[in-house]
DNA sequence: AATACGGGGAA
DNA sequence: TTCCCAGTATT
């Protein structure tokens, strides 16, 4: 068991004014904390899922304006609702927030819900985001634990326990729910968040500048940046890949993804796995080139490495012509590219190809 | 209970 | 390089 004693919040009175205080003067001004509308806070939200605040900003405030209310967002294709999506990763993210789309037109009358258990069981959205919507939209006394909350809780109580893991994340909950004020219960769990973003970081945190630091357990920052324990490293697979670039006048052929799995329903060039690390083929590309495609004689245009969680990429950007058209095939020309949702590497295939599409760039505008 | 799922920024 | 981010769904 870890060190959570009886009862928390009566070892730790001041708590709560101390941190809402710290929030009211120093909460950074993030434009989703400038509505009040449920629709704009639940994207920000999902958008904030495994993203990083600052990667987050401009990508919402042009979500928004793409689509404004929920009824423009299950109004649209799934398609742009995922070319929108591309580069932020975690792609079934953006088909999940579709969905609730069309589920909240559809069993909700297009009110967003305001119940934590019809929040909970749309598309996409699990006990943080509920509680994240209800809290903050909704004003309800509802608790919310993020990576934020379980450090800072780690540390505060001293919870000897490893990042990220079941008995951390469990005790994190209960003091969440046992701390989560009845009034401004919002602006508590986002003052959590706050503090775990800005100054108990996962490294150097700035404990000198910490409302809590009278509190907590760990009271320097030496100690307090043990906690949690770390994890165990993660395995990485090596993966070697070749893309093809098949042009025809100022095009590019792309695949389209298949729709279940890794960035599905994404755009990429041709991709086939050449090489890997593992026992088994890491299966993110087929081994063989679609039927019809096959890559030409000559050196590569361009290197691209590539992340794709566990996997390390590393393409081999080649020439390539197309006897047939593939299944899932399309010609787009550069102006297409935005408009279609690419996947990062083919992103970056593109751009890093060099000459070849600085050319197809400049070709077109003229 | 473990694992998969993107991409990028900081140390 | 490694870590980890305002997590969720699936196995």
């Amino acid at each position: 068991m870890g060190g959570v004693s009886a009862s928390p919040i009566e070892s730790y009175p001041g708590l709560g004014a101390d941190l809402l205080k710290w929030y009211d003067l120093c909460a950074r001004d993030l434009p989703w904390r400038r509505t009040q509308d449920p629709y704009g806070i639940w994207i920000s939200e999902i958008m904030l899922q495994q993203t990083r605040v600052d990667v987050v900003i401009e990508r919402w405030l042009r979500f928004m304006e793409r689509f404004p209310r929920v009824s423009e967002l299950a109004r649209a294709q799934e398609d742009e609702v995922l070319a929108e999506w591309a580069g932020l990763g975690y792609y079934r993210r953006a088909r999940a927030i579709h969905a609730a789309a069309r589920v909240i037109m559809e069993q909700h009358n297009g009110v967003f819900p305001q119940t934590h258990n019809d929040v909970l069981d749309l598309p996409g959205i699990g006990p943080y985001t509920a509680g994240a919507i209800t809290s903050i939209a909704f004003g309800q006394q509802e608790a919310l634990v993020d990576g934020n909350v379980e450090r800072v809780f780690a540390r505060l109580f001293q919870l000897d326990e490893i990042t990220g893991s079941a008995p951390l994340k469990r005790e994190a909950w209960d003091l969440a729910r046992e701390l989560v004020p009845k009034t401004r219960p919002g602006d508590w769990n986002q003052a959590l968040m706050e503090l775990g973003a800005t100054v108990c970081t996962p490294r150097n945190p700035n404990c000198g500048a910490c409302p809590a630091r009278e509190l907590c357990k760990c009271a320097g920052a030496l100690e307090a940046a043990t906690y949690p324990r770390p994890k165990p490293p993660r395995e990485v697979i090596k993966l070697e890949v070749e893309c093809l670039v098949i042009r025809r006048e100022q095009q590019v052929l792309l695949v389209r993804r298949p729709d279940a799995g890794r960035m599905g329903g994404l755009y990429e060039l041709p991709t086939r796995e050449v090489s890997w690390s593992s026992s088994e083929p890491p299966g993110i590309f087929p081994e063989q080139w679609p039927a019809g495609l096959e890559s030409s004689e000559g050196e590569p245009l361009a290197q691209v490495s590539h992340t794709i969680t566990k996997h390390r990429i590393q393409a081999a950007i080649c020439l390539g012509t197309a006897l047939g058209m593939p299944n899932q095939a399309l010609w787009a020309g550069p102006d297409d590219w935005a408009r279609l949702g690419l996947s990062g590497m083919t992103s970056k295939a593109l751009s890093k190809s060099g000459v070849e599409i600085a050319t197809l760039r400049a070709d077109t505008r003229s």
